[in-house]
DNA sequence: CCAATTATTGAGCGATCACTCAAGTCTATT
DNA sequence: AATAGACTTGAGTGATCGCTCAATAATTGG
């Protein structure tokens, strides 16, 4: 006994995603959401409860998926070093790709943050922190097979790797050229399999 | 035969460049530039033009003060490699200052610019681009010296470099902890002192 | 068919946005 | 002291901000 909703969430979160991750939380108006999402102020909050929480929501949509997308990518190889060391080749290569933006929404979140949006901005570094777990895991997981010299710490190698991933994408945002961008990577990339332990 | 200016511009432009650093172009009010310069409306209109001149008046002064003060720390010592290894290893070190945001400037601008922004946008990737060419500069520097092999790649070891800074900026921004922070400073570092050639 | 329940609508709320301008204030020159 | 010229003032512009809510529409269980 009930209505159903006219929208899907999902693709309501996925199309609200896209605005905020190109025009930022405070450059989005709800106008353009409204325009974006194709509903009516009162459904949005009805739906969303406001502007923040659905940020909010659509940020968690993006950690999760490229949570995911990046577990899989580190696993689906036989050796987690060169898994790690190809996404960052493969970080490079996806930036001519068009996207809302080339920058990780989380540290552009981070950045766009004021200190009145504390939710916003915990949240963001909340699921930075989860994505450098899945880089210790992995450095850790290339450690236990012997790819890394016993003593290695993993942490910091981890901290390392993401600020390369940041920084990469950054560049791109920048507009650094496909060509430089590659050359980039390879850099850090090579650095990374440096540490690779003859076996 | 007229009245002087109450306000002296260069201070001015100071704060308003602190305001903006601190909370991003978007989400600065003109309510929130009146308090922090003392001015009326008309004042800071008649003073700048416009918002958006005087965010770009005082991105400018964040350039060419950085600007200048990196290039002195690059030529202070007998040599450019050392000298650019420390300057990592200092901007680790002064992560723990008060400064409106850890973060480049240069970087936030960009990131935080829409599609609607382009002037603000383009003067920040002019002004990044500058600083890279600083950077090479030193790198070249170290080059004729023979600190660095002959066929060294300046403009991509510049590029890596650059990437570098960006990302231990915005590591700090993120809320990283100092020794971490030194941490991941140091491992950059070291990484470039190993290109020195051996004399 | 009739409630009961939920979703959608969209005019419009008060607040704030970037910005303007006529009037007033100050200073240097005469 | 008078005046010309530059600076400051601040109420007020229309537009837009995030958001609300009473009215209406759609659906299902009885």
């Amino acid at each position: 006994m009930a209505r159903p909703p006219s929208y899907d969430r999902d693709t309501a979160l996925d199309t609200a995603l896209d605005l905020f991750w190109q025009k930022g939380y405070h450059a989005t108006s709800l106008k353009d959401l409204e325009a974006a999402l194709a509903m009516k102020p009162g459904s949005i909050y009805a739906a969303f409860t406001s502007k923040e929480s659905l940020y909010l929501a659509a940020l968690e949509r993006y950690f999760t998926r490229n949570h995911s997308a990046i577990e899989t990518a580190l696993a689906c190889g036989t050796s987690p070093l060169t898994a790690l060391a190809d996404h960052l080749r493969t970080t490079a290569r996806n930036a001519t790709e068009a996207a809302p933006s080339q920058a990780c929404m989380l540290v552009k979140t981070i950045l766009n943050a004021t200190a009145e949006d504390t939710a916003i901005a915990e949240a963001a570094r909340l699921y930075l922190s989860r994505m450098g777990a899945l880089f210790s895991k992995a450095f850790r997981h290339a450690l236990d097979l012997g790819e890394l010299p016993p003593e290695t710490d993993i942490a910091r190698l981890a901290r390392r790797y993401q600020a390369n991933i940041t920084a990469l994408r950054i560049e791109a945002e920048g507009g650094t050229d496909p060509q430089a961008l590659a050359e980039l990577a390879e850099d850090m990339a090579a650095d990374l399999e440096a540490l690779r332990r003859p076996s």
